[in-house]
RNA sequence: GGGGAAUUAGCUCAGUUGGGAGAGCGCCGGCUUUGCAAGCCGGAGGUCACCGGUUCGAACCCGGUAUUCUCCA
């Protein structure tokens, strides 16, 4: 059976019961920092139960993508090994919001199950919730079952809290949950040999299989661990799309499944190595699996990167990649598994489709970055067991290891291989030790940051910034709350923008009482926005009116960013090609910067185009609107959304340009100028990569650009004035003369060599010869150390049994000495330029050093030169004494 | 959010108590050689990431910043 046929099944079984077929949210949720993935089909939901949002509609069903691979929720090392298990997988489900309950939910899914897939009904079984000391044995739930449905009792069973009642955290919405679970038959018991072993519903032995799990949410749990009965009954339902799947298709593991399957020959296909069920194929596995998290976070725009979601990525790109290793793949691999995979799900999910090179080549620059990591590690382990062998240990120390690991990345299970080929052994009870004080020390340390504030959630707070920005605006407030010197308040209704979509805060002060008070912070919390001020004594109650006002001027130019923005992001589609998607962006007073997905450098003639473009909109002073309209009809005007950007039912549409003809239109919910040419200009920055795959502009508007030019041609005419070339071309003038500079350094170079082979000589010829070698010394006027060295290399090129010392005064109030030793004189072992120097300085009031051959040394007294000058022959024959 | 590292020529990197900025590859030129990833000689190419401090003197020591790598959360 087609998987994309039973994915439509589901969800036009519901519409005809009258659900709305909501979009997958992106797997990057956004706006919730509590969850690096969306893990569950409710996420985008979450609101609504929290009685914090509401839809549109009151019946909902989705397939919902889904990631699990850190927090609660951690299958990562299971994926390979059990049947089951996978970082990425689709959740189907339908939803109620205080419409239907218990006994159409448990219909349907009887139905769907029954009538539409044709499940035998003599092999599913469901469960209900059996009670406690807190919630009734679930009777409505059992009555369904038994009278409605016509299941009989051995088919019905009743559990506790930990299988049958759901929580969506600990305090907050919950309730009782119904599962229907399908016998597989015995054949699927994997405990079969083991001495009264019994298969049951929520066992382990994998005959039992839980295909949907329907949560009724009727309480709401508070701090004290109470439970009240909500006013709205929810119903939130759950079914794995991969199970399923397996089901329908009757066979044994998820990867058997025409959803796995053209994968896994794939992998087979790539590596030459044929697949089994067995452990041989946990390598393919792991690779088919890894392959769809990859590709459905990259496309949702993750980006590989060393913190947060972005690290998450990379980790199990390095698992697949490792795995691929043991099946002989070694070179970058897993970019080819991108085209199978989207013959099999892009039809499902066409941002697959949308952006098949950009997950290709960023998988691939992946790939190349981890084989560097790992050449690099291999590099430290050989140096490692160097070591060892000098030491004649067969142990690697666990700190070793535990460094490879943690500032190299180089995964112990290589160290602990690579060992055991050299018949050596890893210390892994002293990592593990180490492994341990790393996770205390980041769970001790990040204790603090995860104070939240929930002030403000509850109240509902109306954004008139839109229109109403260049006037006072009245507005009561909802709530206050004092903390320390600073007062947060809730209004009903305010001008201020809330950093949102890349835009910035606005700025700006409120009313009160006659006094005007700065906004130092703003911040959205739910639907509420919370209005930071510096308190002094202020007297504030909810229901007394305040007058806000932003600073317009700030506002005037964000819009005039913002506007520019949009500009931008559609030359760029033009000019470059539609597959610039926004990746990235933020619109502030005096800047914008816009990432977009790209992979090479803009060339200066492409820059030069963009900005033409962008300025002739400008020009052609379009008008700005935004309209607001049901998402769904948006689409199908052919606006372009954001991918891994989640949408409301209403969205604001952005327009540039007019109705039958309009230059640009996007979803866009911030804030714009009524027309491109109050703008005025538009000018590029910098471009410059901002991550794998991603490059990053920052361009400026209006006055700013205009201040730009100017000083960048004042700067212009300051040079010309300096190189003397106004009215002639200064580039000209300028390699004219960096060319002639370069000649006269050569001929200063020239003429130092000559003078310094000519004093040497001179020196030599004025030297003391004591004991068989010639010692001289002698101050010069002020002059840069690096000619001393000259003249000390002079020396010792023309007479190996020579030890000058020069000293000098500098320009600064120091002076420095330069000692040489011919080589024959080191070579006889008694004399080092290093000891000469620091003796010689310390005549001077100073001190040095350096090598036997040339050493340096200085002082701040450099009318003691003449000492070190004059005492340097005693000092040489005291040494040769020693 | 917390740890560990890295940043030196176009590339890969060395530079060991602080005392002359280097190698290999690549590039340019010459010579040699009837071909191949050849040989020899010469040359160009550097704000030692950035900012501050200590010192007579910093690629090196100390503090800060940026970027990248890496582990943990």
């Amino acid at each position: 059976m087609n998987p994309n046929h039973i994915r439509t099944q589901f969800l036009e079984f519901f519409k005809e019961r009258k659900h709305t077929i909501v979009p997958s949210a992106p797997v990057m949720p956004h706006g919730d920092p509590t969850l690096l993935f969306t893990n569950a089909g409710m996420n985008q939901f979450k609101d609504v139960f929290l009685e914090q949002g509401s839809r549109l509609y009151t019946r909902a069903v989705n397939s919902q993508k889904c990631i699990r691979v850190s927090g609660k929720h951690n299958d990562l090392d299971e994926v390979g090994y059990s049947p089951s298990h996978h970082t990425f997988f689709e959740m189907l489900g339908n939803w109620s919001f205080g419409d239907y309950y218990k006994r159409e939910a448990i219909q349907w899914a009887w139905q769907l199950l029954t009538e539409v897939w044709g499940f035998d009904r003599s092999r599913l079984y469901a469960t209900i919730f059996k009670g406690d000391d807190q919630v009734d044995f679930d009777e409505e739930a059992y009555k369904v079952w038994r009278e409605v449905v016509g299941l009989p009792d051995s088919h019905i069973s009743a559990h506790g809290k930990k299988d049958n009642f759901w929580e969506m955290g600990e305090v907050g919405p919950c309730g009782p949950c119904s599962e229907l679970h399908y016998d597989f038959g015995a054949s699927f018991c994997a405990k079969s040999i083991e001495p009264g072993h019994i298969c049951s519903i929520n066992g382990v032995c994998g005959r039992f299989i839980e295909l949907w799990n329907l949560v009724f949410i009727q309480y709401r749990c508070d701090e004290s661990g109470a439970l009240h009965p909500l006013p709205r009954k929810h119903v939130d339902t759950g079914a794995g799309f991969e199970r399923l799947v397996k089901a329908l298709e009757g066979v044994r593991s998820n990867y058997d499944t025409s959803l796995f399957k053209p994968l896994i020959e794939a992998v087979v296909d790539i590596s030459k190595m044929h697949y089994s069920p067995g452990k041989e194929g946990i390598a393919h596995r792991v690779v088919a699996d890894h392959i769809r998290m990859l590709a459905f976070a990259l496309a949702d725009g993750v980006l590989p990167s060393n913190e947060g979601r972005g690290y998450v990525l990379r980790r199990v790109l390095r698992r697949a990649a490792r795995y691929g290793r043991e099946i002989g793949l070694e070179a970058p691999f897993l970019s080819k598994l991108v085209e199978p995979l989207i013959s099999v799900m892009g039809e499902a999910y066409v941002e697959l489709k949308a952006r098949r090179d950009h997950i290709a080549g960023v998988i691939k620059a992946e790939e190349e970055s981890f084989g560097r990591t790992l050449s690099r590690g291999l590099e430290i382990f050989g140096g490692i067991v160097n070591n060892l062998t000098q030491e004649k240990s067969t142990v690697i120390k666990g700190d070793d290891a535990f460094k490879l690991y943690d500032t190299y990345g180089f995964p112990l299970d290589l160290t602990e291989l690579m060992a055991r080929e050299r018949g050596l052994t890893v210390d892994t009870a002293r990592f593990d030790k180490l492994m341990t004080e790393q996770k205390q020390r980041a769970r001790g340390e990040s204790r603090f940051a995860a104070e939240s504030d929930e002030f403000g959630f509850g109240y509902q707070t109306e954004f008139v910034g839109y229109n109403d920005w260049l006037k006072p605006v009245t507005a009561k407030v909802l709530a206050v709350q004092t903390c320390g010197n600073k007062m947060e308040i809730v209004l009903d209704r305010t001008p201020f923008y809330v950093e949102a979509g890349g835009q910035v805060d606005d700025r700006g002060w409120l009313e009160i009482d006659n006094q005007s008070l700065q906004v130092t912070a703003l911040f959205r919390r739910g639907g509420a926005v919370v209005h930071q001020i510096e308190a002094n004594e202020i007297n504030l109650q909810p229901g007394m009116e305040v007058a806000a006002n932003i600073d317009q001027d700030r506002r005037r130019q964000i819009q005039y960013n913002h506007t520019a923005t949009h500009l931008l992001h559609k030359a760029l589609r033009k000019l470059i090609g539609p597959h610039c998607s926004q990746a990235g962006s933020l619109v502030a007073p005096d800047r914008l910067r816009f990432d977009f997905t790209h992979f090479e450098k803009l060339t200066d003639e492409q820059i030069k185009n963009i900005e033409q473009e962008v300025n002739a909109a400008i020009r052609a002073d379009y008008p700005v609107k935004w309209d607001e309209m049901p998402y769904k009809h948006s689409i199908d005007i052919g606006i372009v959304a954001l991918f891994g950007e989640k949408y409301g039912e209403i969205v604001r549409v952005v327009q540039v340009g007019a109705d039958d003809n309009s230059y640009s239109r996007e979803l866009c919910g911030g804030c714009h100028t009524s027309s491109t040419g109050r703008i005025g200009l538009f000018l590029i920055v910098s471009e410059e990569a901002a991550s794998m795959g991603v490059r990053r502009i920052e361009a400026v508007t209006g006055e700013t650009a205009l201040g730009w030019t100017q000083k960048e041609h004042y700067r212009l005419e300051q040079i010309q004035d300096l190189i003397g070339s106004r009215g002639s071309d200064v580039v000209d003038k300028l390699t004219k003369t960096l060319t002639e500079k370069k000649a006269l350094e050569k001929e200063v170079e020239k003429l130092l060599g000559l003078w310094a082979m000519q004093t040497a000589g001179e020196l030599l010829a004025s030297a003391v010869v004591v004991n068989n070698l010639k010692v001289a010394a002698r101050l010069f006027p002020a002059m840069d150390i690096e000619r001393l060295k000259m003249v000390g290399d002079a020396i010792r090129s023309k007479d190996s049994r020579a030890v000058a010392l020069l000293a000098a005064p500098n320009e600064a109030s120091a002076g420095q000495l330069c000692c040489v030793v011919g080589n024959a004189l080191i070579a006889e072992g008694k004399l080092k330029a290093g000891d000469l120097v620091g003796k010689a300085a310390k005549l001077a009031g100073g001190g040095g050093g350096g090598r036997p051959h040339i050493a340096t040394a200085g002082t701040k007294t450099p009318e003691l030169l003449p000492e070190a000058v004059k005492g340097f022959a005693e000092i040489v024959k005291s040494c040769l004494k020693a």
